[in-house]
Formats: structure tokens, C-alpha cells, sequence
RNA sequence: GCGCUCAUAGCUCAACCGGAUAGAGCAACGGCCUUCUAAGCCGUAGGUUGCAGGUUCGAGUCCUGCUGGGCGCGCCA
């Protein structure tokens, strides 16, 4: 409907351009909007007002000459001039109900479309180091990162999932000694617990394991352990491969997996750091002072320079950043999407610079960043800190197990990424209207509620009759819900190009919200045959438009509540 | 101090590359189940979009300054 309205005031451009009104060379991007008030129509466009200036005359005068100039179409059942020039599209029933054959036909496919030609984008998120249990944090980034896979897949794309994990580093040393401490008997009580150690209790699991001589198989890892409590390297690998193995069951919970899990640690077993370093030098910003490398990364916008090695000869952490960035270059992907939080966002500027200062054509603002802010719990009101498993953060776990999959993911994914997210416990458990997950999901049981209705009573629906009778959709409920669901294919375009996924979750409540209505004001279910099937078709239509939105997100479509 | 980011109804949040009278849900109040799931619907009330300027036919949206919250600012990761 939007596409033939678009190309008729497509039409009428031509016609006035033909005959001097406007000059040839205005060629403005037609907008045509679904109105927010139905008083103004089904479709509104600004065209008259974008011509105004190069045209010099007045939106208003220009917009009748515009509405002469519009061919006829059977579409189209009224047009009128509004405020300060709007031309207002009121559509024909017949036309608007178009919707309804098409998304039945189209079945998971309605929203999907082919705009990313299969091009490759890779998506990294989560890439929590494994030193312990995923964290709400990582949750956000977790629905986030899949949502906006998924919509980029549904808008054509070819999308690889990665996750990248420190397995090298001061962090996991840390982790080593802490797992070690507690294969010796010690508890974080101990005077001669390891500084900044890991205190949760999972690191009391992890020693058992290991003195159990447990066999652990993580995603892309295979130890079994060697119960020796002086081998720290043993232990590592270990533990590493053990809460690899724990974060991977957290996001199996979660629904969420990964083509390629990424080791820092190969950066530097392939040597792909210090051909990087080489790399950086010859491209021609570092420089040696007091004793150790630095990356000029003010040339590209940084507020200071960087040390990339420090004076004792190891390398600071964003030059492994920068390789892993260049391998992810290399691997062919002009499109890469880092998902992670906020508190790393100074880490932005130092790998663009990075690869800025390789020299070698990688666009300056390569990759793309979707940085999410923190997240807050409460229960009755308050907030929760702790879980007993991590000790001092709440984990992704905790939240699944206690408000379910669903809930979760639909509360991490519907925000904005980038503002702070209170997380409600208690709302997000509650089965009832408070409760926006339960909302849109009952809005899809109750489709499916009278389809059985409509089994059990001997009138099983019959698109046939459906198709030939969609013009008795008429009423406004009828036409606003017909209006939203056409929308679908242009909210999941909108949410993948501007990566927000939230968009999703508004738009499905917006849906849920006028099938209700219109649920309640036209009984589905009655004798006429040609009516009932039509409205029948549309619930069918909505409930298959709901279902591939909470695709989108992950999200259950149960069919009874 | 510098940088990034956010600020919209009492609360949680929307507002589709700048569009018409800023929208939902919750909380409050009043209605609707002898009819397809009342986990729902209808109605009433609720706003100087943090503040002050600017850009233009038009600004919650773009620009500048300010205020307040979050995060970051290390030869830590």
C-alpha cells in the first residue's frame, strides 16, 4: 500500500516537473508515514512541503497541484490537503486488506527481506573472559547480540556470531591461583588467600573438579584434569575449560549460540601480535620513549598516545584488540558489529586508531560499536547484588531460572541499548497484564484459542472464502490492525539498519495492543461464513506477523497460556 | 578537569533518516464477562519533552552552552 501510494506521488512529480511547476533537477525522497490519527487517513506525505522551496510556491497550493497531477488508482478511496500542506491518503478497504493474503502467504517469511544481498557481517558479543558465570551484563549484551543477529539474517545477511575470550592474561593467572588456592584446602577467609582472588563458590566447584580428575568438553575444549594441585598450568586449562564450558550452558539456557568461539591466546601462539606490532610500525605511527612502544593514536582522534609495549616487554591489551580486529578484516568481513558494555567504550577509539594506523584501506569508522549500559536488579523494590554462586554479582543464571527464558530475554532486548536498564524481578515474573512478555504472548494463545474454537464447532477456517471477502474487514479496529501488520517489513528494515532491536519489542506490543481492541469489539465467530472467514484470516494473519516479531527476539509464541 | 552517553506523565518506557493535537503500559478513578481466553477491553485524569539559546515553514529529534545521573580517562584487562 505505502509502495503504491509512493510511486502515484511518484507519477504526479513527473507530471509537474513536466509542466515547469517544479524544476527538473528536485528529485526529494517521496516519505510517505502511516498517520497517527486516522482523522488525517491511513498515509500521509510531507512531499508538498519538501518541494515548497525549490518550487517557490506554497505547500499548500503546490500540494493540490499535486493531488491534479496523482493518477487514478482503485487503492486509493480519498485524498485531502491538511495543516500546513500534508496530503492525506485515505486507502480503500480492499486495499488495506491486501495485508492479510500476502502475510499468509509469505508465512515465516512476512518481514524478511533480501536488503543485505548475503553480504557477511560478523556480530561479536558476550566475550566474557572465563574466569566465572555469565553476569546480567552479559545477559543484555547476550539478547542484544542475538536479537540484532537475527534481524540482520531476516534482512538478508549472511551473519556469523562470534565470541571472543581472554584465555591468556593476568585475569586468568588470577584465576589459576584462586582455583589452586582452593584445591590446598584454603578458603577466601585465609591470610594466605591469593590477592584479589575469585571469591565466588564456583571456584570451590571448579577445585573439586579438579581433584576429581573430572573430563570437561566445553564448545571448542577437552581436558580432563589432572588432580595435581602444584601443576598451575594444568589447572588453568582446567578451569578455563570449565567455566568455558559453564558460560556455554548459561547461553545454551538462554538460546543463544555461536558460530566461532575466538582464543586470544592463538593471537599470540600464531604470532599474529607481532606481525600486527610489525605491521603498526611500518605503518609508520609509533614511536620508543622512555622504554617502551607507543601507537600515535591522537593521529586518529584518541586525546593521548598509547603504550603498545610496555618497558618489560609485554604488550598492553588493545594491541591483541587491534591483531584480533585485523583477523576479522582479513577473514573478509567489511561489516562487523562489536556488541559490549559501556564501560569499555574507551576502547572504541583505540582499536579504530589502530587499524587506522595499519595503513593498509580499513574505513575509519570500522567496526560498528553497539554499546550497552549497565544493568540494575531489584526485587520488591530493592536492589540485588549478590548470587551465592558468584558472590558478588548477579548472574545470568539467577535470572533464568527465576523468571524463565523468555521474560528475560524480552527485558534485556526491549530497551534502548544505551540507557541504563532496571531489571524488575518481581514484574518480570508476574503472569499477568503488568507484564509486557505476557501481553503480546496472550495476544498469539488467544488467536489460537478461537482457531480451535473454530475446529471444535465444525468450521474450520477456509482461506478460499477468506480471500474472497477480505473487503468486510471494515471496521476502524479491523483497519488499524490491518494498517500495523503491514508495517512489519519496514520496523524489521528500521530496527536492523539503526541496530536496535527494542524497536521489535514496541512494535509487538503496539500489535498486541490493537489485535485486543479489535478482539474485543468484533466477535470472530459468527454465522455469516464470508465474515467469519475474513476475520478468521486476519487472526491468522496477526498471530503469524506476532510469531516471527518474537522470532526476532528469541521469544516463545505459546499457544495456550 | 576532559571524553562518551542518557534526561519525555507520579513510575517503567515509545515516538519510524525533523512533521500535524508528544504516545503506550503500570499506579488512580469509573465502566464491560448468560457471547470466541477478563493475563483482555472502553472511558476519565495525568506534560513548559531537565534549563537557556540557535538553525527553519516546522524541533522531543539537529547545533551551542548549562544542570543532573551513568561510564571511562593506567606502561590494568
Amino acid at each position: 500500500m505505502k509502495d503504491t501510494i509512493i510511486s502515484l506521488l511518484n507519477e504526479a512529480l513527473a507530471t509537474l516537473k513536466r509542466r515547469g511547476v517544479v524544476p527538473e533537477d528536485t528529485s526529494p525522497a517521496i516519505k510517505v508515514d502511516p498517520t497517527k490519527d486516522k482523522a488525517h487517513g491511513d498515509y500521509a506525505s510531507n512531499l508538498a512541503l519538501m518541494l515548497a522551496k525549490p518550487a517557490g510556491k506554497q505547500p499548500r497550493e503546490l500540494a493540490e497541484l499535486l493531488i491534479d497531477a496523482l493518477p487514478k488508482s482503485d487503492a486509493v478511496r480519498k485524498v485531502e490537503i491538511a495543516g500546513p500542506g500534508f496530503i492525506n491518503v485515505f486507502a480503500a478497504t480492499d486495499a488495506v486488506a491486501r495485508i492479510v493474503p500476502a502475510i499468509l502467504d509469505a508465512g515465516d517469511t512476512f518481514g524478511r527481506s533480501l536488503t543485505g544481498a548475503g553480504q557477511k557481517v560478523q556480530v561479536e558479543f558476550v566475550s566474557a573472559n572465563p574466569t566465572g558465570p555469565l553476569h546480567v551484563g552479559h545477559g543484555r549484551g547476550a539478547a542484544i547480540g542475538d536479537c540484532l543477529c537475527r534481524l540482520l539474517e531476516a534482512t538478508g545477511y549472511d551473519v556469523t556470531r562470534e565470541f571472543y575470550y581472554n584465555d591468556a592474561g593476568a585475569q586468568i593467572a588470577n584465576l589459576a591461583l584462586s582455583v589452586q588456592a582452593r584445591v590446598k584446602g584454603l578458603t577466601p577467609d585465609d591470610g594466605a588467600w591469593p590477592e584479589d582472588g575469585y571469591r565466588g563458590a564456583y571456584i570451590n566447584d571448579v577445585a573439586l573438579g579438579y581433584l576429581a580428575g573430572d573430563t570437561v568438553d566445553a564448545d571448542d575444549q577437552h581436558v580432563t584434569a589432572a588432580a595435581d594441585g602444584d601443576d598451575l598450568e594444568a589447572i588453568r586449562r582446567f578451569a578455563v575449560a570449565y567455566l568455558r564450558r559453564e558460560q556455554d550452558l548459561d547461553l545454551k539456557a538462554f538460546g543463544v549460540e555461536f558460530d566461532v568461539y575466538f582464543l586470544e591466546s592463538s593471537l599470540y601462539s600464531e604470532n599474529k601480535v607481532e606481525e600486527t606490532v610489525q605491521r603498526l610500525i611500518a605503518g609508520g605511527h609509533t614511536y620508543e620513549q622512555d622504554g617502551a612502544l607507543w601507537l600515535r593514536t591522537t593521529d586518529f582522534g584518541d586525546d593521548k598516545d598509547r603504550v603498545m609495549r610496555k618497558s618489560d616487554g609485554a604488550y598492553t591489551y588493545f594491541v591483541p584488540d587491534v591483531a584480533y580486529h585485523l583477523n576479522k578484516w582479513q577473514r573478509g568481513f567489511k561489516q562487523v558489529i562489536d556488541e559490549q558494555g559501556a564501560d569499555h567504550h574507551s576502547t572504541v577509539t583505540r582499536v579504530r586508531a589502530g587499524l587506522q594506523a595499519l595503513e593498509i584501506g580499513i574505513p575509519s569508522g570500522w567496526p560498528d560499536y553497539v554499546l550497552h549500559q549497565m544493568v540494575l536488579v531489584t526485587r520488591s523494590g530493592v536492589e540485588v547484588k549478590l548470587s551465592k554462586r558468584a558472590g558478588s554479582y548477579v548472574t545470568l543464571r539467577d535470572l533464568i531460572d527465576e523468571v524463565g527464558r523468555d521474560a528475560t530475554r524480552y527485558f534485556l532486548a526491549a530497551r534502548r541499548a544505551d540507557s541504563q536498564l532496571t531489571f524488575d524481578i518481581d514484574l518480570a515474573r508476574s503472569q499477568s497484564n503488568d507484564n509486557p512478555v505476557y501481553y503480546v504472548q496472550y495476544a498469539h494463545a488467544r488467536v489460537c484459542s478461537v482457531m480451535r474454537r473454530a475446529e471444535s464447532d465444525g468450521l474450520p477456517f477456509d482461506l478460499a472464502v477468506a480471500r474472497e471477502h477480505l473487503a468486510l474487514l471494515e471496521a476502524d479496529q479491523e483497519k488499524a490492525l490491518m494498517n500495523r501488520l503491514a508495517r512489519f517489513p519496514e520496523v524489521v528494515e528500521h530496527a536492523a539498519a539503526s541496530r536496535e532491536p527494542q524497536q521489535i519489542a514496541q512494535y509487538l506490543q503496539d500489535l498486541a495492543a490493537d489485535f485486543h481492541t479489535c478482539y474485543n469489539a468484533v466477535k470472530v465467530m459468527v454465522d455469516d461464513g464470508a465474515t467469519r472467514n475474513s476475520r478468521l484470516a486476519l487472526g491468522l494473519a496477526t498471530r503469524q506477523v506476532i510469531r516471527n516479531g518474537l522470532d526476532l527476539l528469541g521469544v516463545g509464541a505459546p499457544e495456550e497460556m
